[in-house]
DNA sequence: TTGTAGGCGTTATCAC
DNA sequence: GTGATAACGCCTACAA
């Protein structure tokens, strides 16, 4: 590999001279920079980045999380848009992205231990068990943390507005005239706790009763436990006329247990999921869905965290929410 | 950040015994490398992977080129189940895994010097356009590469087993009764072209005839066009009795048009799909695919080229294929 | 068994 | 405007 000092030699100047001349550096002149630049080319020369960083203690590359907890690897639309959206966007800053994980071949090693090892300027966390130690350990370090979809005490995050999705939802359900709608919802999380929390205050607000056993859970991403769960709603006696997913997959679950009941979307039945993947626009009917904004989220979870690093001093910590938009579909009835 | 220096000092021993004995070199005593290892802990010492780097020659990064040529992002089943898979794999022997794109910032760096840049010890070429000069400049280089799904001449490469796909999927489709084969295939790749020259070697082995207005392009991942082209297969005078996608995605835009011309699947027509993703086994009725091993394709990728680095003289290149299996799922009518 | 010292490629601070 | 030179943190001969 050519380096700084072959180029050096070449031209019959000083290293340093090369490394300013390289960054255009205003104290070498035009032409003595302009030798440097021809001759870089000329011989193919390209920085090594670790020397670098170990000078300028600033590595160009943030570290990512991403722990797979709902079963799909990166095989979630919602994740996986985001990482491709964080991708780019960091990519256009000049900078690259590493995963994180919290094990480096045999050994044990914490995540704030492997960003620290890979010199990461800034780590993402996109998805986690926020409630692990560890996790917690890497938000409090004195590496800059963006987390998505979880608000830590004083930390940069980047929220997909979960409280308004639901709230969309139900107010456009009640729109076309629906009174006994059931939700089954995620698993136990910060994001589903919003969720539940916004679909009760909005059915409050519209004066629409909520029976108990309208109210189920089933895993995220998991079709089959949502389809058990549509079972059940639709062997009782007061059976709802609207069904909401925890998500869009989960719902496929639903739906063949719909069809198994003999029962046509929307005729029959009415129902929404949530995330707005690629596939819902594909079914027909077009699934109704809160579509999240996934890539906007990426690329503000990128712009807040190079923003932290850049001025750590002068930047505040908040979190930023980021809208969806209701994609009304074709599986939601008018029942008036 | 501790250094090897803080421990040292704060020891009373010198920096090349911490180095030594903290990754537990025989030349130094039991009981100095324990005091070492307790001090390091004690102090948090993480090593600087750039440090190491510089000196060592060696970064324990793999790059990963992941072109997006099939609008989907990091959202296909395929490649991201893929990508899952390869991140996990070099995790497990202590490497980790950074993107490699053809821009940084606001410059232009071809691949193989954005892999230099941040001396990758290897590059996987995932997806990309392999008719690409900067990628061909890439595996020509001095930089070990694995491709997958593509092979250059005396290069390691990873093979989904395209060939047997579509032989498996002919005859199955055979032994059904189907003799109306139609093949909607992708564009033109070194993928396709296998698929398609399998397609007919299949079908002359069998005797079936292909009429050429049964074979037809489509976009991979693009419901739209693979509609439009199961279209004009159904308008045939003589209808095919079986559609075979060019992929399960693809054939969403099937159903949709074969619904459209009120017919049910596998009842009025058979279909087939390809990848055998998440989707097409959630799916009622589930869609008969070619699943592809795409975990065991990114396990392959990361061994291969973990081989290559470390013995590079005795290395045997040569493409290695790996089998999927055939999901027969429900939509192949027997017509006997 | 432990210590010393040089150097990996770069940047940055001084002199000149 | 350019050139020495000293770090950055680590590893590794080689010396003690």
């Amino acid at each position: 590999m050519v380096k700084l000092k072959d180029i050096a030699e070449a031209l019959g100047v000083s290293v340093g001279t090369v490394s300013k001349g390289l960054r255009h550096s205003h104290e070498i002149s035009e032409e003595v920079t302009d030798r440097i630049i021809r001759k870089a080319n000329e011989l193919g020369y390209i920085a090594n980045s670790s020397a670098r960083n170990l000078k300028t203690n600033r590595s160009y590359v943030i570290g990512v999380v991403y722990v797979d907890k709902s079963r799909a690897g990166l095989g979630h639309d919602y994740f996986s848009t985001m990482l491709s959206s964080i991708r780019d966007e960091l990519s256009l800053h000049g900078y690259d992205f590493t995963f994180v994980s919290n094990t480096i071949g045999e050994n044990k090693l914490s995540y704030v231990n492997h960003a620290r090892y890979r010199r990461c300027d800034g780590v993402i966390i996109v998805t986690a068990d926020f409630k692990e130690p560890e996790i917690i350990e890497l938000v409090e370090s004195e590496i800059p943390v963006v987390t998505i979809d979880h608000v830590f005490n004083n930390r940069s995050a980047i929220l997909s507005d979960n409280d308004e999705g639901l709230e969309q939802i139900i107010n456009y359900v009640y729109k076309k005239g629906h009174r006994k709608i059931a939700f089954i919802h995620g698993e136990d999380t910060a994001v589903t706790e919003q969720r539940i929390a916004s679909f009760y205050k909005a059915c409050e607000t519209l004066q629409i009763e909520v029976p108990k056993d309208y109210i189920k859970e089933a895993l995220y991403h998991f079709p089959k436990q949502a389809g058990l769960r549509t079972r059940e709603l639709l062997q009782l006696k007061e059976r709802p006329t609207c069904i909401i997913y925890p998500d869009d997959y989960a719902f496929m679950g639903g739906l063949t247990e719909i069809e198994k009941h003999g029962l046509k979307i929307p005729e029959d039945i009415s129902v929404v999921g949530y995330d707005g993947i690629f596939l819902s626009r594909i079914l027909r009917p077009i699934l109704c869905s809160y579509v999240q904004n996934s890539t906007e989220i990426g690329k503000q979870a990128v712009n807040r965290l190079l923003e932290q690093i850049d001025k750590p001093k002068s930047f505040i910590r908040k979190p930023v929410r980021v809208k969806g938009v209701l994609q009304e579909g074709q599986t939601v009835k008018d029942i008036h």
